[in-house]
DNA sequence: GACACGATGGGCT
DNA sequence: GCCCATCGTGTCT
């Protein structure tokens, strides 16, 4: 199995983020594998961005300023949990939010772990996509290079990468780091707000 | 110790 | 689109 190495995660978190969707998330646990393609990711970086946890470094977010390529699992609403990738180098604060994949191994683990059978509700969002895994705080500070979670080397996309404002922060001080390739396995808004398009319903293609 | 709130998701209108 | 459950975390007293 190809991991990304630490050093993929070694840079700033946008461009992390970017070049993160269309690779495949694995997770092994003792009932199996599971595994899927991730078509959502969204970049927080530090002090810098009012939106990041690690705008102000406290001991929850001080994993963010640690090494890059470690698993930050945080919990939030009273039932849900999110998973991020440490990205930056060590002393820099900035990670990944991991929002959605595409269901590709250990489907049936997945629909048992979340209570129901349509592939398209397993992964789709940040809570579903950690309960589909598996993940909870447990696996907070889990190293991608030697852990029982990893993201594999290949590169898969079916179709364009586009970016948009991100889900659910503060509009009024955001910035366009979501990436996502459209289609039935990614979340969020039918028509995100993306920058420079004079309202929605435009997408910005890159890469 | 108290309190406000959230990088959400499920259910209902 | 609207409502709201539910509790860890951070901030303030």
């Amino acid at each position: 199995m190809n991991r990304l190495p630490a050093s993929f995660f070694e840079r700033p978190a946008p461009e992390v983020a970017e070049s993160l969707v269309g690779h495949t998330l694995f997770r092994r646990g003792p009932s199996g594998t599971v595994a899927g393609r991730l078509v959502e990711v969204e970049a927080y970086c530090g002090t810098d961005d009012p939106n990041s946890h690690a705008f102000r470094r406290t001991p929850r977010s001080s994993i963010m300023y640690g090494p890059p390529g470690i698993l930050y699992v945080y919990f939030t609403y009273g039932m849900h949990h999110c998973s991020n990738i440490v990205c930056e180098s060590d002393g820099t604060a900035g990670a990944c939010l991991l929002r959605a994949v595409e269901p590709l191994e250990g489907l049936g683990l997945m629909a048992a772990r979340r209570g129901l059978d349509d592939p398209h509700l397993l992964a789709k969002g940040p809570g579903r996509l950690c309960q589909a895994f598996g993940l909870s705080r447990a696996d907070n500070g889990t190293d991608l290079a030697t852990g029982d979670v990893w993201v594999g080397t290949k590169r898969h996309l079916d179709g364009p990468v586009l970016r948009s404002y991100r889900i659910g922060v503060d509009a009024a001080t955001d910035q366009p780091w979501r990436f996502y390739e459209p289609g039935p396995w990614t979340s969020g808004l039918k028509n995100p707000r993306v920058p420079g398009t004079g309202g929605p319903g435009m997408q910005l293609a890159i890469g």
